[in-house]
DNA sequence: TATTATGTAGACCAGTTGTTATAATCGTGA
DNA sequence: TCACGATTATAACAACTGGTCTACATAATA
């Protein structure tokens, strides 16, 4: 278990960073909280902040793409699946009135001038895209359509949940569940035709 | 013009901080790009970097509050009018790589625990729903429906600016754009029915 | 002209940032 | 027991943060 030190510093750098941002979490904290030393930080991350945050990215974007996976197979009908995953994200804003769990868009908009952390940011929206247009191909829709939906429904989502959080209004999302899934209805509908 | 001083800090501030984000700008960079002594800014914001902070964001807000105002209204035509303004917001994300005048959505998630800035964000947040909204009802949509559907286009076009950022794919606007006017030309055809 | 508000200029401070270096400690196998 | 690599523990580092303070210039007013 000798990986078990590692692991908290990115799960809790992870959390931080997803509440406060990357510019805001200091490594001080960071240490605190996962009660790590400081020679431990260096040790396991030699490049320092830079080489942790790019680790926590990866790892929450690894845990939005497990929730969104998981949650969306959970049930065969579109719209409880969407339902469901709309209304996870409405608890753990809820709870913790911030962005962890759910998103990393704050990370994402304030290392768009880091090269390598955008770049990771990137690669976790085109995989969660992916996922949303997976979806939408198996219950029928046409791949082209399918792609351009799913785009659209994580934009909106993305945006639904940075609105929620700031106006600290978690049923926001439920509005744009229902949003959605007559969207994905009506498409459905409109292909048939 | 003794206002010029204290409107250019705020100006380049709110740029600073659409681009980078609040912590991730010092006071030392305000000063510099706007070319004002220290003293000045404590004389004109004596409560410092928070009551800067918080002319900045409801700069950013009405500055984008104007451009949805006046794109939305410089076409009749419903469908010309949005793609004009995801258009004009792909240019703006093109030629800075960045929210500046786009967005006050990395703002807005930076400050959510600093209640004043975050509250702030807010209001930013509805009066540009109001906008949304109003367009829709004008072009003939039901009040409660054009609600929903207001709020939902807001969330739509926040998420796409973050991402388009984050994957400096500015043309992503010009897909949303079209998900959209469709979605607000079906919206119409089937009130009629 | 003398006085007073208005605004500018920048030195200075205490605290924090991320980072580095080096010393101590631990655990484990020989 | 010894030795060796893997961790941890401190101390110190320069660079920077936001904020305060005082001295100075300017311009309006009396």
């Amino acid at each position: 278990m000798t990986e078990s030190v590692r692991e908290k510093l990115i799960a809790t750098a992870a959390s931080l960073f997803q509440k406060q941002g990357v510019r805001a979490t200091g490594l001080a904290e960071i240490l605190r909280v996962s009660q790590t030393p400081k020679g431990s930080l260096y040790y396991y991350f030699p490049h320092g902040k830079d080489e942790l945050t790019k680790a926590a990215i990866a790892y929450a974007g690894a845990q939005s793409e497990n929730r969104v996976k998981r949650t969306l197979a959970s049930d065969a009908d579109p719209t409880k699946a969407f339902t469901h995953l709309f209304q996870e994200m409405a608890d753990d804003i809820a709870s913790s009135g911030h962005l962890n769990h759910v998103s990393i868009s704050l990370i994402a908009l304030e290392t768009i001038d880091e090269p390598e952390l955008q770049s990771a940011c990137a690669q976790v929206y085109s995989r969660l895209e992916i996922l949303y247009t997976s979806k939408l191909i198996e219950i029928g829709i046409k791949d082209d359509v399918a792609r351009d939906l799913g785009q659209f429904i994580q934009a909106t989502t993305e945006g639904t949940v940075t609105i929620a959080a700031t106006k600290q209004q978690p049923k926001l999302l439920l509005k744009t569940a229902k949003q959605v899934t007559t969207l994905i209805r009506l498409t459905l509908a409109n292909q048939k035709a």
